[in-house]
DNA sequence: CGTAAAATTGATCTGTCTCAACGTGGGTGG
DNA sequence: CCACCCACGTTGAGACAGATCAATTTTACG
C-alpha cells in the first residue's frame, strides 16, 4: 500500500515537486485507496456525484453509451491523472469511468477534495491536470474530425507514449497497453476492422508494433511527422521556457481571422 | 454598460441566483468589459495566459488550426459562458479564441478571478460553468465520430437552442445564430458544400430551418429524436430535485451555508 | 454599383463501413 | 488431458457517406 502512495507521488510530480508538508494529507486521503478488476465500473451514468478519483495504477477510460450499443471513449485516464475536483459541481455524472485494466484508484470525497485543495501545490497540480485533459479532449475533437484513420492511429499512440514518459511507464520505446483493437476503435470512432487493418499497415511501414497490448515506437521522428503530433497542447515542459510552437501558428495558415482590436 | 452588466448577470443566473452581496464584485470586475468587433481575436494560441473572458454577449469560438489550414472549431462560447479558471494552470494558450459576432467581454485577471471565486455563489457558477464545458466537449466528440451529417447538424442546433434558450435569447422557437455555413463545417468537421446540402435537406425535412443566420426550430420533438438528442448533459435542469450525497462547497470553500442546490 | 464573401449545384472519387467468414489462443469443465 | 468455447484478431468483397474539384448564383456592404 506504501508502495502504491510512494509510486502515485511520483506520478503527480510531474507537474510539480510536492513539498514534504503536502504528503501528509495526501497519504491520508490515499489511504482509502480502491482496486478494481478489468472491467469493472468506478462510477457510472447517472450516478450521484459523491466521489472523485486518482488513477494510482492501471488504466481507465471515460465512456458513453450510444443507444444503438456504440460506445464512445473520450478519454484515458493514465496512473497520475485526476477527475476534476468541480465535477461535484455536477448532480449525477453524464459519461461512465471503467477500469481497462486491472486498477488502484483513490477515491475522494467533496470533503476530501477539499482539504487536499488547502495545499498550494496539490491544488495547483489537481487544476494543471484538469486543464490538460480538456486540452487532450479538443485534440481528440481534431483528431476523429480531421485525420485519416492512419494519422488518428498515430497520433493516438504518439500521446499515450508521451502521457506514460511522464509517469515513468516507458522503457526502451515501449510500454504497456492493456487495450484491445474494439476498445481503440471506440477511442477514435472507427471500425474494429479498420483499426486492425490500420494497425498492420503501420507495422509494414516500421512507425509502431502494437500487439499483445504492447506498445513499441520504432521511429518516433516519423510517427509524429505523419500523425501531425505536437506535444505541445500536453503542457508537460515543466516551467522551463520550451520554445513556444510559434512555426505552427504564425506561418500564415490561410483562414486566420484578421485581429485588429484584440489583446 | 450598466445595461451589458444587467444583462450580464441575468445570464449567469441560469445556473444559480446571485444574491445582492455577490454581484458588487461582479460588477466591479465588469467594469473592464472589452468589445470585439466579428472576427477578432479574444486570444491567440501561443500567447501566455494572462486573463480569462466571460462572454457578456456575442458568440465567440475556440479554434485549433492544422497545419494544412483546415480549423477545427472545438466549442462555442454563448452569452453567460466563462474561460475555465483554471486555464491559469498553463503558460500558454494551446488555442484560441475568435468572435463569430460582435462581442462583449469581461477580461479578468488572475487576481480578479480570486477575488470572483471568494464569492461562494459566483464561485460556484464559474465551476459549473467549467464543467459543463467539459461535458459538451464530450457530446461533441460523440457527435463527429458517430453520427452522420444529418444527425450533427440538427443535434448542434438541438444543443445551440437550448442553450440560447438557457440566457433567454430565443423567442417563439427561433434565434439569432451568427455562423457561416463554412463555421458549421468547421465545427462539424464537414465540408461547407456537405452542410450545405444537408441544411436544405433539414429544411425540406421541415424539421429546422437555418437562413440569415436565423435559425427556426419547427418540430423539436422531432429534431431530438433524430438527432439522438439527449439534453442531460448540458445540465441545464435548474437542479429541481436531484440531491447529491455530499456536497464539494457546502462546507470548504469560504464559509456561508449553502448547497449547490437548494437555496 | 462593384466586389468579395457566402451559398448553391453537379460530377466524380475515395476512405471507411458493412457484412461475412475464418483463425487463434487461453481458459474451463468434463 | 482433451474438447469446447469465447473473446480477440485477421481477411475479403462490395456499398455508401462525405470529400473533392469546379462552376455559378446570391447576398452583403463599402
Amino acid at each position: 500500500m506504501t508502495d502504491s502512495i510512494s509510486r502515485l507521488v511520483r506520478r503527480l510530480e510531474h507537474c510539480e515537486k510536492l513539498p514534504p508538508e503536502e504528503r501528509n494529507p495526501l497519504e491520508l486521503a490515499a489511504s482509502s485507496i480502491v482496486r478494481f478488476r478489468q472491467r469493472d465500473t468506478l462510477i457510472k451514468q447517472g450516478a450521484p456525484v459523491d466521489r472523485i478519483f486518482i488513477i494510482a495504477d492501471g488504466i481507465a477510460c471515460r465512456y458513453t453509451l450510444l443507444p444503438d450499443g456504440r460506445r464512445q471513449i473520450s478519454a484515458f485516464m493514465l496512473p497520475g491523472d485526476i477527475c476534476d475536483t468541480r465535477t461535484f459541481a455536477l448532480a449525477r455524472m453524464d459519461h461512465s469511468i471503467c477500469a481497462l485494466s486491472p486498477v488502484e484508484a483513490v477515491q475522494l470525497s467533496a470533503a476530501a477534495v477539499r482539504k487536499l485543495e488547502e495545499q498550494p501545490v496539490l491544488s495547483r497540480t489537481l487544476a494543471w491536470n484538469a486543464v490538460v485533459q480538456q486540452s487532450i479532449a479538443r485534440e481528440w475533437l481534431l483528431n476523429v474530425g480531421h485525420r485519416t484513420a492512419f494519422e488518428r492511429l498515430s497520433h493516438l499512440f504518439c500521446e499515450l507514449f508521451e502521457r506514460l514518459l511522464a509517469v515513468d511507464l516507458v522503457r526502451d520505446n515501449a510500454c504497456e497497453l492493456p487495450l484491445t483493437q474494439v476498445e481503440i476503435a471506440d477511442t477514435l470512432a472507427l471500425t474494429s476492422v479498420h483499426v486492425n487493418r490500420t494497425l498492420m499497415e503501420l507495422r509494414r511501414s516500421k512507425l509502431v508494433t502494437f500487439q499483445n497490448r504492447h506498445l513499441v515506437i520504432h521511429d518516433q521522428g516519423a510517427l509524429r511527422r505523419v500523425a501531425g503530433f505536437d506535444p505541445a497542447y500536453l503542457h508537460l515542459e515543466s516551467t522551463a521556457g520550451v520554445e513556444p510552437a510559434v512555426s505552427y501558428f504564425s506561418a500564415g495558415a490561410p483562414r486566420v481571422p484578421s485581429n485588429v482590436l484584440g489583446q
